[in-house]
DNA sequence: CTGTTAGCGCGTTCAC
DNA sequence: GTGAACGCGCTAACAG
C-alpha cells in the first residue's frame, strides 16, 4: 500500500520548498528553468497527483460543477453527453446526481452538490420550486436546460415548445389528417403543460376542435404511450395520426400498433417530439421535432464556463426543426 | 452573497466547541441531550451544511466512488442507473468519468479519479491495459463489470457470453436456420471477440461451418449494424438469419432491412444481444440475450460498499437468458 | 462527556 | 525568485 505522495514529499526530495513546487504546479509566478525542471523530475518520478480535495479547501473551487438530472432516460442521457463535451477541455469535471421528478429528492441532491462545494450548477428540468433554485443561484452561477425559472430566465436554455408542435400539426393536418389523437407528458413539467397547451391552440389554428376523447395523459414513458395507445384503439372515436408528446412515448405507442396489426403510417401516422438518437433507427423511422438536446446541454456547460470565468453569456433561443420521417404520411380514408 | 457557514461558526452560536459539533455531526460520541438540542438548532437556524471537501481532507476519505465508463450509449446508461441505486442509501457518492474506449483518455479518467481521491472505483469494460488496472487496485477497492481483469478476477462482474451466443445460434438453428450472417464487435474488447469466437463454435457445434462473407465487422453502434447490414443484403451470399452481437447493431441492421423492403422475421430474422431497454419497443420487438445491465451495475456497487466495509463480497456469476420476441421466426426457403 | 491541540494537503500572503 | 508562516474547514487524538 504504497503511502500517498503529497506536495511536501516532492519539496523535500526536490530540495525546494513547498511553495516553490506549488507554484510550478499552477504556474503563479516564475522558478528558475532549473529547479523548474528538478520538480518536474521528481514529480514524474514520484507519481505525484495533487490532492483536488486539498487544492480545493485551499483555493476555495473545486473545480467541479454540479448536474442536477431527474432520470436515467436517453433524454437525459444524450443531454449530460452534451454538458460532458462542453466542458472538456477545461479543468472543470460535472458531478452528476438525480432528482427523479421529486421535489424533496431534487432538494437533496442540490444540498449534496452545496455540501461538495461545486463551483457552479446546471439544473436540467425537474419540479422542484423556482425559489430553491434561486437560493442555490445566489450562491453559485446557475444554468437551468428545458425550464424557465422566474427570476433566472437569461439563465435557461430552452426550446420552443409551441412553435415545435405546431409544426407537427401543420405537417400532419397538409398530409389531410382531421382526427388526430394526443399522448401528453406529466404536466407538472413545465413543457408537457405547454405541449398540450400548444397542440390544442394549433389545432384551433387549423380548424380543428380538439376533442377530450382523442387526447390521453402519459408520463413521457415508453409503458405510458404504450397504454394511451391502447386505450385511444380500444375506444371507438376514429383518427388517423397520434401526436405523442414524446419520442419515447412515440416508441410505446408504436409497439400497441404494431401489436394491433395497425400499419404506420398507411393507418395512421405517428409523430414524437426530441429526435432522440433512437428516432432514427424506429421501424418506420420517426417524424418528430428536432431539439438538438446533446447541443443544449453542450451550450448550457459552456454558458457556465463564461460565467465562472465572469463573462454574461448570452444564451441562444432554440428553434425547433421538423424532422420528417416515414413514420408520417397522407391520411387514409378513416376506416378503422 | 451569504458568506458560507462553517462548523466553527454553528460552535460559536451554540455556545461549544467546535469538536463537539463535529461528533453529533457523526454521532462519534455521546453528547448530552441539551447541548445537542442546542447544536442541532443552530444548525438548522444556520442552515449549515459540512464542506465535503474539508471532511475528506480530515477524515481520509472522500465518499465517493470513482466510475470509468466508456461512451454515453444506452448500454452504459443502464449499467450506471444500476450503480446509482446500488449506492443508494449508502453515503457515498458516483463520481463518473469518461474513457471513450481509447487507452489514453482512460488512463486520464483514472488519474482524474485518483486525483479526487475516490474511495473505491467501478470500471465499466475499456481497453486500457490490466496492469494499469491492477496499479490502481493496489490503491483503492476496485471492481470490473464486463472485463475479465487478469490478477482480479474474483472482482469481476462477467456475463458468459459464449452461453449467450450459444442460445442465440440454437434458438436459430431450431427454427430451420442454416445460412446464418453475423455482424461482429470491435474485437479490441473482449467480449465482442469472445461472441465472435463463440458464434463460430455454436455453429460447428450444430454441425454448420462458418462463412466467412456471412461475417461482418461492426463497432457495436447503430451506424455500423446499418452499413454492415448493407454489405451483407449486397452480396449475393444468401442468409435466413441475421445476428449482431449486440443490440445497437441489431437496430441498425433493422433500419437497413426495412429500407430494403426486406421483412422480418418473414424474409430474415434478426437478434441482437444485451436485451437494452429499447429492444422490447422495437419493430418487431427484438429476439436477444439477456445481460440484466442494470443488475450488473446495482450488484457492483454493492459489491464496492462491501469492499469498503471490509468485507470480501463473493461475485455472483450471471448465466445470460435468451428472450424471444418477433424478431425470430422460422427460416423461410431461400429466395431473396 | 467535552474542550484543546494537531494536523489532513495545499494555496497564498509576506518578507527576504 | 523563494522560503516561512498561516489558514481553508473539519476530524481525531489527547487530556481533563
Amino acid at each position: 500500500m504504497s503511502a500517498t505522495v503529497t506536495l511536501a514529499h516532492v519539496a523535500r526530495e526536490a530540495g525546494v520548498s513547498p511553495s516553490t513546487v506549488s507554484r510550478i504546479l499552477n504556474g503563479t509566478a516564475n522558478v528558475t528553468p532549473d529547479k523548474r525542471a528538478r520538480v518536474e523530475a521528481v514529480i514524474r518520478r514520484l507519481n505525484f497527483a495533487p490532492n483536488v480535495q486539498a487544492q480545493a479547501l485551499a483555493a476555495g473551487r473545486s473545480f467541479s460543477v454540479g448536474v442536477l438530472t431527474q432520470d436515467t432516460s436517453p433524454y437525459y442521457g444524450e443531454t449530460l453527453a452534451g454538458i460532458e463535451r462542453g466542458l472538456e477541455g477545461s479543468p472543470y469535471h460535472p458531478l452528476v446526481v438525480s432528482g427523479h421528478w421529486e421535489a424533496a429528492r431534487e432538494q437533496e441532491a442540490l444540498d449534496l452538490l452545496m455540501r461538495r462545494r461545486v463551483d457552479a450548477l446546471i439544473v436540467l428540468g425537474g419540479v422542484i420550486e423556482d425559489a430553491a433554485l434561486q437560493a442555490v443561484a445566489a450562491r453559485v452561477p446557475l444554468v437551468a436546460v428545458g425550464r424557465d425559472v422566474s427570476g433566472l430566465s437569461e439563465r435557461c436554455v430552452l426550446v420552443d415548445n409551441r412553435a415545435g408542435i405546431r409544426l407537427l400539426v401543420r405537417h400532419l393536418t397538409d398530409l389531410g389528417h382531421r382526427e388526430i389523437a394526443f399522448i401528453g407528458g406529466p404536466e407538472v413539467q413545465q413543457d408537457a403543460l405547454e405541449r398540450r397547451l400548444a397542440f390544442e391552440a394549433a389545432l384551433r389554428e387549423c380548424g380543428l376542435e380538439p376533442q377530450a376523447g382523442l387526447m390521453r395523459p402519459g408520463d413521457y414513458t415508453e409503458a405510458s404511450g404504450e397504454r394511451a395507445a391502447e386505450e385511444l384503439c380500444r375506444s371507438d372515436l376514429p383518427f388517423t395520426a397520434l401526436l405523442c408528446a414524446n419520442d419515447q412515448m412515440a416508441f410505446g405507442a408504436r409497439l400497441t400498433l404494431y401489436r394491433l396489426g395497425i400499419r404506420v403510417p398507411q393507418d395512421i401516422s405517428l409523430t414524437g417530439f426530441d429526435d432522440l438518437f433512437a428516432a432514427r433507427y424506429a421501424t418506420p423511422p420517426l417524424t418528430t421535432v428536432r431539439q438538438a438536446i446533446a447541443e443544449l446541454g453542450q451550450v448550457a456547460a459552456e454558458a457556465v464556463l463564461r460565467l465562472l470565468a465572469g463573462d454574461h453569456p448570452q444564451l441562444p433561443r432554440y428553434v425547433p426543426e421538423l424532422i420528417v420521417r416515414d413514420s408520417t404520411g397522407p391520411a387514409p380514408l378513416l376506416s378503422h
